[in-house]
RNA sequence: CGGAGCGUAGCGCAGCCUGGUAGCGCGUUUGGUUCGGGACCAAAAGGUCGAGGGUUCAAAUCCCUCCGCUCCGACCA
């Protein structure tokens, strides 16, 4: 490909809105331009790649023994009634009604269709196990789009559903995707981390999620060097903490707090630790009250709280629900008493804490836990922070941050329960088949990788997945001996497999070793009289300083070495 | 959804407070000089100043409404 027939403009500076590096560089290498937020085309040289990716992701996904089939975006209603998510998913899911006014929706993932589909095609379990995948566009209605791919309305995923007659069974489909996944990101050139992680509004009971470790990622993982373990922050557990306190300071009392409102106020105006606080927080679970105690110095764990209550929907309670609910919800009496009480357990024995007086301006003093409250349970709810315990040997948990690549779970039999999914197993019984499902955000790898692989001057492309292997860059395109000289070049290097991309601009050297470095093709050829002059073609890999000249007559074979295709 | 900030040429920005000819850099076009790490000179094209309404002799600038983009988000609850 020459440059000058392509679509490609590279820009010196970045968009406003772009936040994180990978997007900016996105953006000024011309691999995408954005339409509106969380949507973007990808341009020439980005759905190059974006391809590229496909291929492992194929590749990985046949090998590993899966069967692609490719089903519709657009989904009638009835379908997610079924499994009950019609209500569930919220907001996040686009819906839309066809010209009859039949409810549609925009598939933000294929769980029901899949099921649906395979329902009416499997009958026996001669025909078990069976995994499909498929590459598709997936919509989301985010909250709010950002950092480019990285959370946009529309994206690439790859998803893939294994049905099985067991859970063993299960269990080794859920392995096989497992291995495939690890393989597909080091084939990307990621450095990706499995986690354990939340099984969120897609359910089942075990998953992990594929992290690809980085500042900017939208996820706290909590890890321990000394053991490995390594989860999600959403579901990360600790070893349980002893209590700020543990001794009474007798009868609960009022305390004036005149304008402390936050939990900082009121720490700094009695001249206590954060710790020493009892908040207090009210819940609709299901519709229903709860109200969940935790130390002032800790956040409350959501995913946490609505896997220990089993509900489905989890929101922080009104004004108005909480007065029609429970009356006044603070420490002004025994609480537990209106609605159900929890507790973190790192309250578990706490003496002497403050808590609000559920009045304007006041607090209350010595409050016991034991005495004060009637805890209806004392669980982990609490999110897990840098320094916390390990909960398998007890070390310390570092906290870092990590882009969710990738995402594999064990369904358990949520949906063929609700499809009535079943095989007729040897002895002739109608079974429920085990499933698991699997994904990969195949556009948001594309930036995971730029934002893992770049440095000061642009992208860093591992040569797997880069647009062209090779940028020729053309130094005196006026020259015929030049244009001859690389002209052969690139045919030969064609001819070998090696994508070759010809920046035939008329343009200065500088203009050209920039653009080179910014789209970051692992490997530039420099073709010029003065290259020339010196013996041949200039030959550099992307990450390092120095050029060395090649003959031109032995650059094909340098080529293929250096890209290890030799 | 709530709070804050921003919408001026393809990209990055100034001008707005204090109303009076719409600007700068990059990019683009033409001509010339250059030519190995984002050259220089000259000329030019390119704008409903996010949209609508209002105030005014006059609005990018002041006021109102809406739209879009970006950041932030629970704490006697």
């Amino acid at each position: 490909m020459r440059w000058s027939r392509t679509l490609l403009a590279t820009l010196r500076d970045a968009p406003q809105d772009a936040e994180i590096e990978s997007h900016k560089l996105m953006i000024r290498a011309g691999l995408m331009r954005k339409l509106g937020g969380g949507l973007y085309t990808f341009m020439p040289l980005g759905l190059r790649v974006l391809h590229k990716i496909e291929t492992i992701v194929r590749e990985e996904m046949d090998r590993a023994g899966a069967v692609e089939i490719l089903m519709p975006a657009l989904q009638p209603a009835e379908l997610w009634e079924k499994s009950g998510r019609w209500a569930t998913m919220g907001a996040g899911m686009f819906r839309l009604k066809d010209r009859k006014e039949a409810m549609m929706t925009l598939g933000p993932t294929h769980e029901e269709v899949v099921t649906d589909l395979i329902t009416r095609e499997i009958s026996s379990y001669r025909q078990l196990p069976l995994t499909v995948y498929q590459i598709q566009t997936k919509f989301r209605d985010e909250i709010r789009p950002r950092f480019g791919l990285m959370r946009s309305k529309e994206f690439l995923m790859k998803d893939a559903y294994s049905f099985d007659v067991s859970l063993e069974a299960a269990d080794a489909s859920y392995q096989a995707m497992f291995d495939a996944y690890v393989r597909i990101f080091a084939r990307c050139g990621l450095s990706a981390k499995p986690v354990e992680a939340d099984t969120g509004d897609i359910g089942g009971n075990c998953s992990h999620e594929f992290m690809v470790l980085a500042p900017s990622g939208e996820d706290g993982i909590l890890d321990c060097a000394a053991c490995g373990y390594a989860a999600n922050q959403e579901r990360a557990e600790r070893r349980t903490p002893a209590p700020a306190c543990v001794v009474s300071g007798g009868a609960a009392a009022d305390a004036a707090t005149p304008g402390s409102r936050t939990i900082e106020e009121v720490a700094a105006f009695l001249k206590m630790p954060q710790a020493r606080i009892v908040k207090a927080l009210v819940y609709m679970a299901d519709g229903k009250p709860v109200m969940v105690l935790i130390a002032g110095d800790r956040e409350l764990n959501e995913p946490k709280l609505k896997r220990f209550l089993a509900c489905k929907t989890l929101v922080m309670a009104t004004d108005a629900e909480m007065a029609a609910a429970a009356g006044p919800a603070g420490f002004a009496g025994p609480v537990g008493v209106q609605i159900p009480v929890y507790a973190d357990l790192g309250l578990k024995g706490a003496c002497d804490m403050i808590a609000g007086a559920n009045r304007d301006g006041f607090h209350l003093l010595h409050v016991d836990l034991g005495r004060d409250a009637v805890v209806a349970a004392y669980e982990d709810l609490a999110t897990v922070v840098a320094g916390d315990s390990c909960p398998r040997c007890g070390g310390e948990l570092g906290l870092r941050r990590g882009i969710e690549v990738g995402h594999v779970f064990k369904l358990g039999t949520k949906y063929t329960q609700a499809f009535d999914s079943r095989y007729l197993d040897e002895k002739g019984k109608n079974e429920l088949m085990v499933m698991g499902c699997y994904g990969i955000g195949v556009s948001r790898t594309l930036q995971a990788v730029i934002e893992q692989n770049h440095d000061e001057n642009g992208i860093l492309w591992p040569a797997s997945i880069a647009p062209y292997h090779v940028t020729l860059l053309l130094l005196d395109p006026g020259d015929p001996a030049v244009v001859e000289a690389a002209g052969r070049l690139e045919a030969e290097l064609e001819a070998r497999g090696v994508d070759v991309f010809v920046d035939d601009r008329e343009e200065r050297p500088g203009v050209k070793f920039k653009d080179a470095d910014l789209v970051g093709f692992p490997i530039r050829v420099v073709a010029g009289a003065k290259s020339l002059a010196k013996g041949g073609f200039e030959v550099k890999r992307r990450e390092e300083k120095d050029s060395l000249v090649v003959a031109p007559e032995a650059t094909v074979q340098t080529v293929l070495t250096l890209l290890g295709k030799a």
